[in-house]
Order: structure tokens, then sequence, then C-alpha cells
DNA sequence: ATACTACTTGCGCGATTGCGCAACTACTGA
DNA sequence: TCAGTAGTTGCGCAATCGCGCAAGTAGTAT
């Protein structure tokens, strides 16, 4: 079995994915990488509509959550969703927002 | 067929109720209505540990998610959770952050 | 009406957040 | 090595958040 964490400390790290998933442009960002697979931070911030440095701090708060990977291809940064629960998650946000 | 609304204002509601999820004590509350049906507000506060306006403050940020529901019965107040996917979303919610 | 319990609301404060801007690092190609 | 492109990081500011506290509302009971 699993190490039992305390209740507690589960409910942080659920708070914490649930902050990062709590903005509009971040929430772009997962919809865009849903369907492209892996994007790179120019083409993310010109979809999305902000500037690089912006977008690259969303990522991290959205990386830092354990929600997106990236890997580097070259002089660019590839971002993918981190797992497919990730997917499920959103899927469920959008249906309690629906 | 339901209106269909813009991209940019479901993102806008997924973020609201990503936003009200952001919190380890509005967790806690979520829990203690899963398994509790309905539940007081002062209940609710002994059980998360707060004060009663804080708990209150809280509550009327979940419900103003959509996430909860609340019904007087004489005088006090009972909570519940507003929705079966609203147990999916924090389902979800706690399987990525595992 | 008075008193009491249950809850909500307003206010102020410290902490966090999202953003733009500038500066920095990382990689490519000549 | 010297640009040039791609991302990241640091800083400051306005806005928001969570909280404690005080005051207000709602219902019960005497």
């Amino acid at each position: 079995m699993t190490t039992a964490l305390p209740a507690e400390a589960q409910r942080d790290r659920s708070a914490a994915v649930a902050r990062a998933l709590a903005d509009p442009k971040r929430l772009c960002v997962l919809e865009f990488l849903a369907d492209g697979g892996e994007r790179s931070v120019g083409d993310l911030s010109r979809n999305v509509g902000c500037q690089v440095p912006n977008m690259s701090q969303h990522l991290a708060v959205l990386r830092a959550a354990g929600i997106v990977a990236s890997r580097r291809d070259g002089s660019t940064v590839l971002y993918r969703i981190a797992d497919r629960s990730v997917l499920d998650l959103v899927g469920a946000l959008q249906r309690v927002a629906g």
C-alpha cells in the first residue's frame, strides 16, 4: 500500500492543484495541450494571447502543481499534459462549471 | 440544445469553480458534506477548526460557485453538496494531487 | 418585547496573485 | 566569437484572498 498521508497534507496538495487551475489562461493552455499534444512556450503565448514571460510563469505554476511536464528540443521547450488523469480533472471541472 | 457559450466564458466559469476549491478548509468542508449529507455552519466550523464567520464566508464562496446549496431549518442553515458531479470533481482533484 | 442562539455581513490587515517590463540564461547558426 | 532566437527569472504594482473582529439579521422561546 502507499503511505497513508495525513488528510491535511492531501488537502494541501489538492488545494495547490485547484489553485493552478484557477485561471482562465491556464485552462486555455490545458485545452491547447489536450488536443495539440506538445506545444512550445511561444506557440502557447500567441494562441492564448499574452506575453511570453507571462506564459512562462503560468507554465511554471502548472508544472509545479504536476499538471504539465516539459522537455527541451533544441532551442525550444515543449510542454505537455503530465498525466491522463489531468484530462479527467479538467473534464469534471467543466461539467460542474457547465 | 443549450446556447453555445463562447469558450472564454466557459473558461471563466471553470476558473471560478477551481478557485472555490483552491483552499484546504473548503476542501475539508466538502469532505464532511460528502459523507455527512447535510451539516450546519456551526458543525462545520467546529470540525474544520475555524471561527463561524470565517466558515460562513467559505460557504458563501462555495455557494457562489454552485458547489454547495443551502436550506434553512428553523434557526440553523444546512449546507449540502449541490450536485453529484461535484463529488466526481473532488475525486478527480485528489487523484491528480495524489 | 427581551433574551438567546445561529448565521451573515462589513471592515481592515497581511499575504498572495497576475501582470508588464527589464535583465538574464540557453541554444542555434554564421 | 558574435548575433539572433527561445525561455526564464527578478522586480514592482494593482488586485484579490483569507482571516479576525465587530456589528447586523433571522429565527426561537419566554
